[in-house]
DNA sequence: CGATTCTTTGAAAACAGTCAATCTGTGTGG
DNA sequence: CCACACAGATTGACTGTTTTCAAAGAATCG
């Protein structure tokens, strides 16, 4: 399964072979059935996940019990809860895998002192950043901005391959709006 | 007015003062009144800027022409287009003057060969980009997961400043309702 | 096949937006 | 200094959208 992470990040920068040694040295899997929680709300998240295989999802589950999503990563994605990782504090989501999965791990230390050395990886998680963010904030743009049937058009178009793996009551979440208004919005699309 | 900006950024990092110097001789200062813009969409946006005074906002225009608010700016914090600045394509969004303000550009070419020479300003500048992408986040988690009354009042937990100085029309704007919705709201909170 | 999850539907209620009017305070020009 | 214009906030009546609750139908999985 490493083959797949180092075919990654050769797309993303050059690494040497002693490089990408000593990531494979520090890197772990994690196979993951569906449902299986990779975070769970209260425990301390120390990783930096990537997705090789599957499709997982970040959520918060609020005091009436509904879920609401935060992200979904699939292949090649990298998931996890930045905010518990940089403050060392509990996780307030949790994470769990829709479709049997695969994530390499590597612990936060580790990482840290890998980017340290290999100033390419350090690159690439700066870029990686800066692409989040902006990210982020096209999602903050067309939430605040967009009825919930446009929002939907919008999710179809930008992430086409979301829309067919993942269950439509999820993507109603990631869209801050209920199961039953997605389902009527399609009923009016076509 | 640069003392300000000299002040924020040992706040955050020692530098030394040839560094602090070369950073200074690159900045510029520019004053703007209320209402005046910064960035108007079309323009690419080439900076990076400094609020050291006032007030200043980032917005797009829809096609019915309501305004959607993606971020404020006061004292201490950074604004622009960063999407604009990363591809070089014309701005989507406009910035202005809400207060009259002083705002310190520096160039972007000057500004990233300045921080291949400081060390200090990259690291400033990642931990930035770290920041802000975790309170993006806390900003979609709470606006998919909120009743409007919910996200206003959250609003003036984290913000209350903003809550003092900016507008009631442009809150509900950054909010992602109407200024009629968020004044119903003030009402039925006392 | 039976159980579970997922999606759809309907009816009623809650919520938020629209439009139009009024009220307030501020600042500008005469 | 006043009159006026203007930006901002509020209100009411109405419309439209979204949620809620309850139920039933479809799809998936062991």
């Amino acid at each position: 399964m490493f083959e797949l992470f180092e075919k990654y990040l050769r797309s993303k920068a050059a690494f040497t072979a002693e490089e990408m040694q000593q990531i494979e040295a520090v890197t772990t899997i994690k196979r993951l059935r569906k449902r299986q929680f990779l975070l769970q709300e209260g425990e301390v998240w120390t990783y930096n996940a990537f997705v090789s295989k599957g499709c997982l999802r970040t959520y918060s589950v609020d005091t009436k019990g509904a879920e609401h999503i935060l992200t979904f990563a699939v292949e090649n994605w990298w998931i996890g809860d930045l905010q518990s990782l940089a403050s060392g504090l509990p996780a307030r989501f949790n994470i769990d895998a829709i479709e049997d999965s695969v994530v390499l791990l590597i612990r936060k230390e580790e990482f840290d002192r890998l980017c340290q050395v290999i100033p390419a990886l350090q690159q690439l998680v700066n870029a990686l950043l800066h692409r989040s963010f902006l990210a982020q904030q096209n999602r903050i743009h067309t939430t605040i901005s967009h009825s919930a049937e446009e929002k939907y058009r919008l999710f179809l178009q930008n992430f086409p391959e979301f829309a067919r793996r993942i269950p439509q009551h999820m993507v109603a979440s990631y869209l801050g709006m209920t199961t039953e208004t997605l389902s009527r919005i399609r009923r009016n699309l076509v």
